[in-house]
DNA sequence: CATTTGACGCCAA
DNA sequence: TTTGGCGCCAAAT
């Protein structure tokens, strides 16, 4: 099965375990393109669903970034998991 | 089909 | 060390 990218990151995300955090960059290249973070933070954005974890992608800065329900809330979540950013 | 946006990352000053 | 600017890819319009 030919995964796309996009397929790809989804898959990436949806395979976070609880309590751990990956940054976008990482993200990028599990899912096959080192240098698509810009895209990972797109696709998530536009297409945001139950099943992926994305408040489990955090920034390289330490920073959560951003949340369709809210930053605050997404970095409320990683704490309440243990989450060390 | 072409252009703009976007939840970012890295380099230079 | 911190701040600013530039570069990258994919999707949406």
């Amino acid at each position: 099965m030919k995964k796309n990218f996009t397929q790809q990151v989804y898959d990436v995300v949806r395979a976070i375990p609880r309590g751990k955090v990956l940054t976008y960059k990482e993200v990028a290249t599990r899912a096959g393109n080192p240098g698509a973070f810009r895209a990972v933070g797109n696709i998530l954005n536009k297409n945001y669903n139950s099943s992926i974890p994305c408040h489990r992608v955090v920034r390289s800065d330490g920073k959560t970034g951003g949340y369709n329900r809210g930053a605050k809330m997404k970095t409320k979540k990683l704490k309440q998991e243990g989450a060390i950013i």
